[in-house]
DNA sequence: TCTGTGTATACCTTGACGCGTATATGCTAT
DNA sequence: ATAGCATATACGCGTCAAGGTATACACAGA
């Protein structure tokens, strides 16, 4: 399990990520939600720690889990030189459906450049 | 393999997929400038296409591979929820650091929002 | 201290995937 | 037609990670 791709590669854990954005949730709370065993809850949150997706906080009996921003962001950075690639792409595309029907009013304003 | 971040997770694809960053490559390209036997890169040229993230062309004896778009935009789209949580975390860090030295000058400029 | 609740870990089994080797397919040029 | 290069596929093997079940650990309340 060495880096953040493998990590994200298994479904429950994109699933628990995506509780997690929310909010802090206990491990009770994920088995609940997504109807998960809590072996397999607990094993995929000590994944995630590892990696440092997750971090936990203890109150009382129960750990709090968390989102922790730096593997996110590694992924985003891995991104960044494909997004110029598709960004080119998208450009070109667009010209191409200005020029079919040519009503000149898209969505280019939406879009995000570089 | 269902998911893009399954394809993704794979090392040797990541380094595939940078490599055509740059411009479409034939087969014998990839394999000398990757060290990598012939049958690896093929077999996961042909995971890739299968997924979307290339495509070829014939030309002569050779395939010309690319990439395409859209997978990488679907990585891209997973990690909007998550990008909204950890600018709020980076703005309360750089908040942080601005009181600790008030020289007031940080690199906030930089930063994209939202 | 005993009981219950919440969470973590151990052990085993299974299946998937990546690799290497060998071979097949396809195109080119002579 | 044949030889040679470029690429794809088939097969067997080893590894590793995910799931299930059972159990251990930790803390709280009576």
């Amino acid at each position: 399990m060495e880096s953040v791709f493998e990590i994200i590669a298994e479904p429950n854990r994109r699933a628990i990520l995506s509780l997690l954005v929310s909010s802090q949730q206990s491990v009770g709370e994920i088995e609940r939600q997504l109807r998960m065993p809590q072996p397999t809850v607990s094993k995929h949150l000590r994944v995630l720690r590892e990696a440092g997706f997750v971090e936990s906080t203890v109150d009382a009996q129960r750990r709090l889990y968390r989102l922790k921003p730096e593997p996110f962001q590694e992924v985003d950075a891995w991104l960044t030189p494909f997004r110029r690639f598709w960004s080119t792409h998208i450009d070109a595309l667009e010209r191409h459906l200005d020029r079919m029907d040519h009503a000149g009013k898209t969505a280019k304003e939406t879009r995000r450049r570089r």
